[in-house]
DNA sequence: GATGAATGAGGTTTCATTCAT
DNA sequence: AATGAATGAAACCTCATTCAT
């Protein structure tokens, strides 16, 4: 058994060096400029061992967005797990979360909606695809969960929580594409916080009962 | 000078022909698994023909973004040509432009942010890139301008014109992408429209003095 | 009409140039040493106009097949078509045009049947499958009338046709193997006209009354 | 001693597990789609240690043709040991000791020829080369050595042994070849003995003085 | 201006074989 | 002896782009 683990961390960890030097390469290039071989050469290993951890560059994609889902769940439930005091507070914490989440990986996010474009979706297998699915839902319901609980105690507006856990998705993804685009058209300084903090003051007087 | 203008609708009309027909396909097949002899059979033309009115596949493709950007422009220009009476009403005149928008393409939207992935952008020409800069900022200008008026007349609350423009389009496009995702991953009903009422809701009471 | 007319005359004849020059790198190499490269090379055009003119490997391969049985069943049907006379006669006539095969193609001959190993069967298109099938049963058909006859007049022991048609197809191919594959491992003359010579006597007395 | 014997003892019986196992895969993929994982897999052990038994791929599949043969050589011998009573009695059990070869192992038979194209052959190492023209050799002299005696004894006519072996093993191998390829191209019932007996019935009337 | 056959660079992927453990 | 992860060469095939007609 003890082998058998040993063998399994081993395999992980070599699956995450793929994986970081990936991110590096994709981030770079793009997804369809960038080669399986510049990935392997980054990850100073050989093309074929790649397709012995993932099955093929779409999959090797995919798994990067995956993890920040992964990252990303795993602050939402912090942040619910804290005991409910003040809504602003809780709104604040929120917020911090999603801008970890963009400083863990900033550029990805955007590859992810790139990979999230029905072109790349419908090469995936289910396996994953429904990974990603569950992953997707469960950061929703984290999210919702915090409307939930403002709603309850009265201190946000009454609407639907689910919806509005969509719309602040959207809203900070939408920022972050959207700045890192302008960033690449006009050349111009990165106002990504300065944005997202007046979005989200903006978003918070809209959601709170006065 | 006659025949020369006769002869500049003609491969204007030639240039509309084939993006209709690359809307068509990029729309269907997404950008790299469309290929250029998809698009010249879609327009009844040969491949050789349509680099005759476009450089490559990217700037065909960018071009498609142009084209809603425009129209995107002219909206917000109607928006912004009427008289200035009721903050509310204004915002809402803002929303159905936006709305308009996406209706007049709701999939070109997301292969836009496709485009706007450093991956596509860095292969522009700077011609191009220019025109998409300027529009971009004419766009933002005019959203902007909505909420300068709202400033001055008491109704908004004292913040950044252009940042709330960039917020608010930052929104109504992560909606699209996040909603459109959601679709094909989880293969459900479209709720756009509704998210982005209730979208805007929110983001009118953040906005607005009370 | 003319236009189209040429043009597909010029199409076929580029792929009887790619034909001419696969035929020559396969018998050289074998079907799996040889690349599409190499085939290429052969025939002074780029490896990418090969895929213009047949769907891929496999299929150009089997296509090389095709035109030996078209061969086959030409010069069967010439011996049909002459008025019947005498027995012994005609299995001369037979037994030259198998021979007349062989020399039309000896090596491509072998590589039919490697083609015909379900290995390589099973990647063809149903269509192309199709057509081998069609003339496999014609060749046969063929042949088998050449035996009716000689049954019908009394000339020739009175077996099943179609059974003794594929006997003398057998026998016929499994000497061309046979032989070619002895020449290889001993590097020996080539006895196969002399055996093949003496099979077809040994077979005519086992057929004919006496 | 004793334990060197034990050793090459147990080594063997390695080599014939591993041999079993890519029989049983070469049968069902064939030899180029068949890879050594999937042999490895088969025989339950490691792609390493079949390197350890075999020298490469084409090695490991000449040696099951070698099986093959040194089964017909055996099944040859005991036909030549019984005393010589009647020409037709003999071959008649030629025919069964063919016919016994057919089902010692049916499908590999055809990818013999495969492998006697000369793609394979070429590759193979001089010493398995000549293993395998030594049974070829010898398999042939012992059917040459029937006809010799059923010369001699005034049963057969006088045709040269030699040759007349050859004809019969290639009648029998076009047979195999012939059938299986009918059967999958036209997925009919397999006619295999019937059309063997017809053959041999032929060969017997053509072989035999009357 | 329009064509479409031809190009050929370059990508993904496979798999026989090796070698450190 | 056995393993099996890693290799890396090489194959097939695609497709944006060109250019002679």
């Amino acid at each position: 058994m003890g082998i058998k683990e040993r063998k399994e961390r081993e395999r992980e960890r070599r699956r995450q060096q793929i994986m970081v030097a990936a991110k590096r390469v994709f981030t770079d290039k793009g997804f369809s400029k960038a080669t399986m071989e510049d990935i392997a050469k980054e990850a100073e290993l050989s093309p074929g061992t790649i397709y012995l951890y993932f099955k093929n560059k779409d999959e090797l994609y995919a798994s990067l967005s995956l993890r920040i889902l992964q990252y990303l769940v795993i602050r939402l439930e912090h942040v619910n797990a804290e005991p409910f005091t003040d809504a602003a507070q809780r709104l604040t914490a929120l917020k911090d979360a999603m801008v970890d989440v963009y400083e863990f990986d900033p550029l990805i996010l955007i590859n992810m909606f790139h990979m999230q474009s029905s072109e790349t979706l419908r090469n995936l297998s289910p396996d994953l695809l429904g990974q990603i699915e569950i992953l997707s839902r469960k950061s929703l319901k984290a999210m919702a969960n915090i409307f939930e609980d403002g709603i309850r105690n009265e201190m946000f507006i009454d609407k639907h929580p689910t919806a509005v856990a969509d719309i602040l998705w959207s809203l900070f993804s939408g920022i972050v594409l959207w700045e890192t685009s302008k960033k690449i058209i006009n050349d111009e300084k990165d106002f990504l916080k300065e944005t997202f903090d007046t979005a989200f003051e903006i978003f918070s007087r809209g959601i709170m009962r006065h």
